[in-house]
DNA sequence: TTTATTTTGTGAAAAAAATCCCTTGACAAA
DNA sequence: TTTGTCAAGGGATTTTTTTCACAAAATAAA
């Protein structure tokens, strides 16, 4: 790799990620950058740049081996091997969530759920072990997961943060509408629903 | 307003609303752009920059009205009466958002769901109507809602999306894992948590 | 083999976005 | 008043990101 990624770029290389899975089941060897391009619909020039950061990957007049670029992207992305995570909040989104195929598919393992209402602690909620927050420090120390994904009521969701923070927790990605307030070295990311429907409610005259 | 907004400017706009709602809350009159920039963390030149695009709103020394801000930006974004929304695929995702207040309390409401499962479709389900996608098209057409929410698995969404389209629909938050293919006049903003998974874990070391 | 076509890779240019710096206005305290 | 401080406004500059333009390599066809 040849040097630190602009961070557009590295939210395309993971689209890019996306679309080339797609590719691989149908078999397809070799893909050009204009092809990629269509479908995310950017400029294939883009794609070209976005992919240099990789080195020379590419074969001048075939294309690039999508089986070599999913490769070269998984493995800058620290995604070879499956990457462990926990829910906290077993509200609406979080059962939905945790009854989703969508993490499974993209190799995220829940290894726990937490919720502070006991009556939604059970050994066993489609597969994943349901625990008290109570539980959130010796489980995520003992299991050494690092990302956390929020999805509590607001009120909450700074007091529970700082509890994950505090068992080891570097990554949260919040779904509550609350900006957390965590040391830097802990990394957040905010997925507001309401906030994407506005931005495409703006773009629509 | 001054001319066309730049992509991410309209985020933080709306970012800032959200922040701001918080604060009439509280009772707070006037914010300076620094208490802003500190919230979000970024730079008060840049708070500055962004809302320069509706002309002189802030009082030197004092900072910007609360108040004004949050009926310029929401007037400017169309969000000061109600916007119809519309909720297709009613499975684990399209019932975390029915049942959802997030988009109750950032004024969407909810018009209707569609399944193509008849034994989602009842009269009331958590207030709102569920219908069969049969019904897409006279529904759109008689209530005139513009924005659909994509919650249906995979595999049908480009189908569903083409009849949305066709009723009317001009814009698509896209949940599924489908890059869906619309003519250019209906936008698609595509939500897709295991991308933002990912990217998070990119900035854990 | 030769020629045309496809497609990568990259330095340079352009465009977009963010930051810096300085001026000006508003308010409050002396 | 006068003076000090806070904070917006806006031009200039810098940085970042995207696009352009074209050479070079690989392939396929003649």
């Amino acid at each position: 790799m040849k040097r630190k990624k602009p961070v557009p770029t590295v939210k395309r290389l993971l689209m890019y990620l996306h679309a080339l899975e797609n590719f691989v089941e149908e078999g397809k060897e070799y893909i050009s950058s204009r092809e990629i391009a269509q479908i995310l619909e950017i400029t294939d020039t883009q794609v070209r740049k976005d992919l240099a950061f990789f080195g020379n990957i590419g074969k001048r007049g075939k294309g690039y081996s999508v089986n070599a670029m999913i490769k070269k992207i998984k493995k800058d992305f620290g995604l070879t091997k499956g990457v462990n995570v926990i829910i906290v909040g077993i509200g609406n989104l979080g059962t939905a969530l945790l009854a989703s195929d969508l993490l499974r598919k993209r190799k995220f393992k829940i290894v726990a759920g937490f919720d502070s209402d006991m009556r939604k602690v059970c050994k066993d909620c489609c597969g994943i072990g349901i625990h008290p927050d109570s539980e959130i420090t010796t489980i995520v120390k003992d299991t050494g997961v690092k990302i956390a994904i929020l999805t509590t009521p607001g009120e909450v969701a700074q007091e529970v943060s700082e509890k994950l923070y505090n068992a080891g927790i570097k990554g949260i990605l919040n779904f509550t509408p609350v900006k957390l307030n965590l040391p830097s070295d802990c990394v957040i990311h905010n997925v507001d629903f309401t906030v994407e429907l506005e931005f495409l409610k703006y773009f629509i005259e």
